[in-house]
DNA sequence: TTGTATGCGTTATCAG
DNA sequence: CTGATAACGCATACAA
């Protein structure tokens, strides 16, 4: 493995001028950093991750801490975190919230503690934490909110708009020409749940459709039992929708089954959409039109916003607040009406 | 934070003295290993990662590198992986192998150059390359099998035995008094499909029964539709089973629906079981009886067996097959048959 | 604009 | 059994 001294041999400079060349300072003549590109390309140089840490301090390492690791959505942002980790150089070192591990800013001190990273990713519930986000703040160290509830003022955070993925599946459906349309709403204490009710209730007020009732929209609150009684009443009440939309894919799925009890064929007798884009949503039958969460686009974000942070030198960089667009993904499980 | 240094001055001996405590060599005096292992305490001292890296060019990296990131298998290996690691102070790099990047060694060398793991993890369909194996071998990089099709002579490798959890989960039908239990089988082309089916035949002929024919055994290939089409078939036969065995949740997923589309209760009319217990296995309703792949377990493996390994400096430990114990998850979708 | 010299916290050599 | 000291590869204070 060439060192930095071999490049400093090879382009007939010092190693420091290298170590400008590396870091993009300035006060280097612009052919001599040329020359020591040209060196490091030859020799296909890369930098010493455990040098460059020892001396610095500085580790590469990325933190993120959870609390439920059994959550799809954990799992799936893990998944995608980790990727954009590795896109960037960087790794993803993660920990558990335990459920009687001490408050949690105790078990945020001692992770920290323990791994040194002085970068980190709050992910929901804890990104709500003005007590986590004021420790981490004074400690100078980096972190982002993933899907916050609300937006903190000076930290960044990385989200998806579930009001505006939920309206726009609602379009969809009305774009199809369903004029009953109804919703499977999610826990309501979870935000996102409001949102997205609040999107599909937009959706169809701004098409001068009358605001849906009570008897189109009902609580499955994320739970597939309860989401399968909430479609089974909508589908056989006097005037059912010609189309669902279930908050989640779980719930979607829910539909399916409801729809098949009652001898109703999806898409064709009732439309089904979801919120998700589970892994089964492809491959069930007829295939589930949801709303993908962006968690790879989300996942690279975050690291983006850490990588700036921390190459900065000069105090604390301006707080970003992304909004990830998200994308409808339209299967077969949704048709026009009948007649 | 606390040096080597600090522990030496403290314990009142040499850095080297400490370093041999630390790394358990031998040439130490009883009692000055407690005193050094007292003011490691004390001083709350853990070693700097960077440094022994420096120093050693080992990495704590542990690699991984995967073919389909998509897929729920996958993601729900990283997830467990990643907290192995974490688990005992290593960390995850993963990597891609791209369609198109070149053949599997190519890309596998070309993940080693730029991360510089020393460890690394081979996962299904690559870990069936001997190809593969072999460079890994030769280029002296520690390195565990997860599920390969056939185990290697001198490799260790981790995994689960499909073949007993089928047999163990038809028995669990049989048990409850079920005599003509149906199988959707998985795509021919996985090994995994074959033991999967093969257990199931063997609880079935070890208890007296009949060997099932094509009425009872039929490919769905791990698709959903094809799964479908297979317990329609199967459920308005003349003589219908009264339990049917996915080979994986995705296609009793389908079994549900099939069922339901014949006016048929789950579990009262017919019981379904699966295989893999996917996340919505437990939030579907009824919630599905299945196989649960030992995912932490067989993670945690393979970091134990990696870390015995680096650490042991003699050569080449004896490689180990390690078989990991899966669980049977019962829920509700099975009782015992009518009448 | 460029170079020299020192130290980050370990492990390892070799001499007691 | 123990200890002084030299690396490992990089960043940086300081000098030129």
């Amino acid at each position: 493995m060439p060192t930095i001294i071999d490049v400093a041999k090879k382009a007939g400079v010092s190693i420091k001028t290298v170590s400008r060349v590396m870091n993009n300072q300035t006060n280097v003549k612009e052919t001599t950093r040329e020359r020591v590109h040209l060196a490091m390309e030859q020799l296909d140089y890369s930098p010493s991750d455990a040098a460059r840490q020892l001396r610095t301090g500085k580790s590469l390492a990325i933190g993120m801490l959870y609390s439920d690791p059994s959550s799809g959505y954990q799992s799936r942002l893990n998944h995608a975190m980790m990727q954009a980790c590795s896109d960037a150089g960087r790794y993803l070192v993660v920990g558990l919230f335990e459920e009687h591990g001490g408050s949690w800013q105790q078990q945020l001190e001692a992770f920290i503690e323990r791994t040194k990273v002085n970068n980190i990713i709050l992910v929901p519930p804890m990104c709500d934490s003005s007590i986590l986000q004021e420790y981490l703040f004074n400690r100078g160290i980096q972190f982002v909110l993933m899907s916050p509830s609300h937006t903190a003022p000076k930290v960044s955070s990385v989200s998806m708009d579930d009001q505006m993925a939920a309206r726009e599946m609602t379009q969809h459906l009305l774009d199809q020409g369903h004029k009953r349309i109804g919703h499977i709403a999610g826990d309501p204490a979870h935000i996102a749940s409001f949102l997205r009710r609040r999107g599909y209730e937009e959706a169809i007020v701004s098409m001068g459709l009358p605001r849906p009732g009570n008897d189109l929209v009902i609580d499955g609150q994320f739970d597939f039992r309860r989401a399968l009684a909430a479609a089974e009443t909508m589908l056989s009440g006097d005037n059912p929708p010609t189309a669902i939309f279930a908050a989640s894919d779980d719930m979607a799925a829910a539909a399916y089954m409801a729809a098949g009890r009652l001898g109703l064929a999806v898409p064709d007798d009732v439309s089904v959409v979801g919120f998700d884009n589970i892994s089964i949503a492809g491959t069930i039958w007829p295939s589930l039109t949801t709303v993908a969460q962006p968690f790879d686009d989300m996942a690279a974000e975050c690291i983006r916003i850490l990588r700036n942070a921390s190459s900065d030198d000069s105090s604390r960089p301006a707080p970003e607040l992304v909004v990830v667009p998200h994308k409808i993904i339209v299967r077969s499980s949704c048709t026009a009406p009948a007649n």
